[in-house]
DNA sequence: ATAGGGTTAG
């Protein structure tokens, strides 16, 4: 063309988006603005999406900065655009900021906030946008809109919700969307109703390598690895291909299922097989596979040699450092928690099981200083916490803490499920400990001891079958008990079970602090 | 010539 308008820019822009080649509109865009036409709305919205698809914050803002000075400020179609590009960009309170300087909106735009929200975690906020958009618009959601807040429900554990979602999918008849299936088949898995997974998947008509993977991933997590590999080869069988993502989700699988041979079968199939190049997300898996059944050396070599980036290294690394303390390779901990601090990645936390790492070991002069070290660095891990919903209600519950609502009733619940497996031979205490397997003396001791909240006796004591436990002097319960409890479960925990650990944290000792542990 | 949705490792 001798003289390409802007139209000639902008759709030449658009076919490389559409072609999956989005990194040559930028430059596109550059050769452009040397030249003597000047880009509108329609090439702005495209450049943005490239930027979208590339998560470009750096150029997105850039052209976010060509909107103003074009004063295309006004213009729904390209503020929609800015909205989803931030989003996908991670920077969820630049799409808001966008959002709400917005004088009108549609449909879309509500779709890409919520979306943003829902893709980065935040699902409250995703339903209090979807809220706000059912109140004020006299509009239906659209499958667009659905499978966004289905994404929320499912990141916030919200199984009402996300029923009373599915409930608006039926009505507006979407159900054989797959995508919107797709994502019910997720949520229902993560909120803990994999029959209802199952279900909706079982309704989808030639699933496609998405809904197969959140099956084989639901199914992971459910404990069903053997259930994940039938999902895997019913869908080879289906010549339905696999991506990269798959084979994360059905190496996880096996990792959890302890499937190990299955697991390195697959690895070696994958590219041959099915055109999937290994990465690190793949190599992590194989890594928390081998590492988790105790082949520690062989996991440690593929850590060593596969090639990371921080981000990367901190779950490939951190997946080797949480076995090497189940299995006590104090070595390997030292070398894992050493990398971890050093790309300042999850460092609390590799502090703190390199820490219980020394105190299995018996190494009880490391675990203190590392501990020491922590609190001179200033380092300190935050609890975790799980939440059930129930009814309307949203139970939260911290490690170590039962002082939440209806804690009570937890309590009293724990009881009698407590009872009920003493009746069917698991051996209990009033205290709340239980073990199983565990010779009468040794129970006796412990949960003696531990009642009269007092130090566990320091030493050795020698139960069955060849192993033995040691267990800390001095170790008082106090007000940080959880930890205590932590680590009096680690201690023991190949030999018998301790559960219940949480509980004893009404037992206050004023007198002493976490320190006193070590 | 332009904007929105589902799967992902400790």
């Amino acid at each position: 063309m001798h003289e390409p308008n802007v139209v000639s820019w902008t759709s030449l822009m658009s076919g490389y988006v559409n072609m999956g080649r989005p990194q040559s509109v930028s430059w596109l865009y550059t050769k452009m603005s040397e030249s003597e036409v000047s880009p509108n709305g329609f090439t702005l919205a495209t450049v943005i999406n490239s930027c979208s698809i590339l998560a470009d914050l750096k150029t997105g803002k850039m052209v976010h900065a060509h909107v103003h000075i074009l004063g295309l400020q006004g213009n729904l179609v390209v503020c929609s655009s800015l909205v989803d590009m931030y989003g996908k960009c991670n920077d969820v309170d630049g799409a808001r900021m966008v959002f709400d300087s917005m004088s009108c909106w549609n449909i879309v735009s509500w779709t890409a906030m919520i979306a943003g929200y829902a893709q980065n975690g935040k699902g409250y906020e995703a339903l209090e946008v979807f809220r706000e958009f059912s109140s004020y618009i006299m509009e239906r959601p659209n499958h667009f809109m659905l499978a966004s807040v289905i994404n929320a429900c499912a990141a916030l554990g919200r199984l009402v919700s996300g029923k009373v979602t599915h409930g608006a999918v039926i009505r507006g008849g979407y159900e054989l969307n797959e995508v919107v299936a797709s994502a019910l088949v997720d949520m229902y898995a993560k909120c803990g109703s994999f029959l209802y997974s199952k279900k909706v998947f079982r309704r989808i008509r030639n699933p496609s390598f998405i809904p197969y993977t959140s099956m084989i991933v639901g199914a992971a997590k459910y404990g069903l690895g053997k259930l994940s590999l039938k999902l895997f080869e019913e869908m080879t069988d289906r010549k339905v291909m696999p991506n990269d993502v798959t084979f994360v989700g059905i190496l996880h699988a096996c990792s959890h299922s302890g499937l190990v041979d299955e697991g390195l079968g697959l690895l070696n199939s994958m590219h041959e097989k099915h055109g999937v190049m290994p990465d690190v997300r793949h190599y992590t898996c194989v890594v928390d596979m081998l590492s988790r059944v105790g082949r520690l050396d062989e996991a440690h070599k593929l850590a060593k040699s596969t090639r990371v980036n921080p981000n990367e290294g901190a779950l490939l690394w951190g997946a080797l450092l949480s076995s090497s303390r189940l299995h006590g390779r104090v070595d390997i901990a030292v070398e894992a928690s050493k990398w971890l601090i050093e790309y300042n990645q999850q460092v609390a936390g590799a502090y703190v099981t390199l820490s219980n790492t020394y105190t299995l070991a018996g190494e009880w002069e490391n675990a203190h200083s590392l501990r020491t070290e922590m609190e001179l660095v200033g380092v300190h891990k935050e609890p975790g916490c799980s939440w059930i919903e129930i009814k309307d209600s949203i139970y939260v519950f911290y490690a170590g803490d039962l002082s939440c609502e209806r804690g009570d009733e937890v309590i009293s619940l724990l009881r009698e499920l407590e009872r009920r497996m003493m009746e069917r031979g698991c051996v209990g205490g009033s205290t709340g400990l239980v073990f199983v397997d565990v010779e009468q003396e040794v129970k006796e001791k412990i949960v003696g001891l531990h009642s009269e909240r007092l130090a566990l006796a320091f030493g050795l004591i020698s139960i069955p079958k060849g192993v033995t436990i040691r267990v800390m002097k001095n170790l008082r319960i106090c007000s940080d008990c959880h930890e205590a409890f932590k680590l009096i479960s680690m201690i023991v925990e190949r030999d018998f079970v301790v559960r219940d650990v949480n509980r004893f944290h009404h037992f206050k000792d004023g007198s002493c602090t976490c320190k006193d542990f070590w």
